[in-house]
DNA sequence: AAAATGATTGAACACCCATTCAATGGAGAC
DNA sequence: GTCTCCATTGAATGGGTGTTCAATCATTTT
């Protein structure tokens, strides 16, 4: 008989194991229902756990949803820090790099997509947003400004501000997301980076050819 | 004694200025606490009304949610809509036009930003945003891309795609408006108009001159 | 095997919120 | 001045939510 029962996981689990358990039913509950709809019910009927469990291994619903929130910025940073870090890249490379990691399907796509601008949408919550993810976010900028100017270097680029450029693609990719998240008929993961490469080689015509202008 | 009473408002007043005193209240809620901290209580106490006047007036909570977005959707299209539909102006001018009505006071501030993305940003919201501002959406885009046409052909411009132009735009003020909300000591309405004229003038260097390339 | 430890459960509690509605108030009709 | 009509009030209602905690269960230790 007992071959036949399904596989059933046992009853307890490593603390850690939980965590990230309930964090991910966080995601799909923000993502279905929205912040505000996002009761410790949901959560843990969406993790297939019991009620209580969340004040056990998180203190607070706050406090799990601050959780979610600093797993999904790491999880961001790791994807655009490890190609771009290569010491034997381009600027111009790495660069696209943290194009493509920002439009990852890993990073963009609805259920996380979602919860960011759960949070971005929040008074309350873009001062937890900000408290997690603006260091990050400046490091990024730091970053890309850094490589732009490479490039220019390189390139010997006039009239060209490192950190205009910069700012631009931190709000092209925000806006994109947001395009994407609103109206997923008409954007996409590809069609987005392909702008964003779009608007580098207007900048940057030499580093990055192509569908130039458009 | 009465001279020296403050004005008093009478206690009733036509329904239309009552919707118009709730809806404010709405925004200025929504702003100070979220969508989900924005209660009843708290909308009726901003107004200086009784907490049972929204049912009265509008339906449900709902209702007053809809009618806010709505508001807020009309405003902006009646500020674009405005400089951007003059027979006697080049299309240049009205695409201008529309970027500057994006970061006009009126709409970019942020009390009213923080609506936006408090709609934005909560799953059972976006459906509402779409049956309100969808249509805005694309009617904008789609004056947008005209526009472009129009300077793509008086300009000779080639490899210039109108749309792939209108939708960086769409992406960018999206995007510019969110890092208006979240670093207000970073960005502002000035430095985000300018970066979008930039872009242009990228684009359309003969009908944008300026500050290239940046 | 028994005890101890720690994870898990879910009912109970206290609080908050949208909605309802009977009572009140005031402006205009007559 | 009286009456009628409707806007307005705010207490009461019912449903929902985060948190607590005593009881239960499984694992590890002894």
């Amino acid at each position: 008989m007992s071959a036949v029962m399904p596989a059933k996981s046992p009853r307890t689990a490593p603390p850690e194991a939980r965590r990230q358990q309930l964090i991910e039913a966080t995601i799909t509950s923000i993502s279905k229902y929205g912040i505000s709809g996002t009761t410790l019910a949901r959560v843990t009927q969406e993790a297939g756990l019991s009620l209580g469990i969340v004040n056990f291994h998180f203190d607070s619903k706050e406090a799990l949803l601050r959780a979610t929130l600093k797993h999904l910025a790491d999880e961001h940073r790791s994807l655009w820090i490890k190609t771009s870090s290569r010491p034997d890249t381009a600027p111009a490379d790495k660069l696209k790099a943290i194009v493509d990691a920002q439009f990852h399907p890993r990073v963009c796509n609805r259920q996380k997509l979602a919860v960011w601008f759960a949070f971005f949408g929040e008074t309350r919550r873009r001062q937890a947003y900000r408290h997690t993810s603006e260091v990050l976010d400046m490091e990024r900028q730091s970053v890309t400004t850094d490589l732009c100017a490479d490039i220019v270097t390189e390139g010997g680029y006039t009239d060209v501000v490192p950190e205009k450029v910069s700012q631009m693609l931190e709000g092209l990719f925000d806006g994109l997301w947001l395009n994407i998240l609103m109206y997923p008929g008409r954007f996409n993961r590809q069609l987005a980076r392909d702008h964003v490469v779009s608007y580098l080689s207007l900048c940057f015509p030499q580093h990055f050819p192509g569908n130039r202008g458009a």
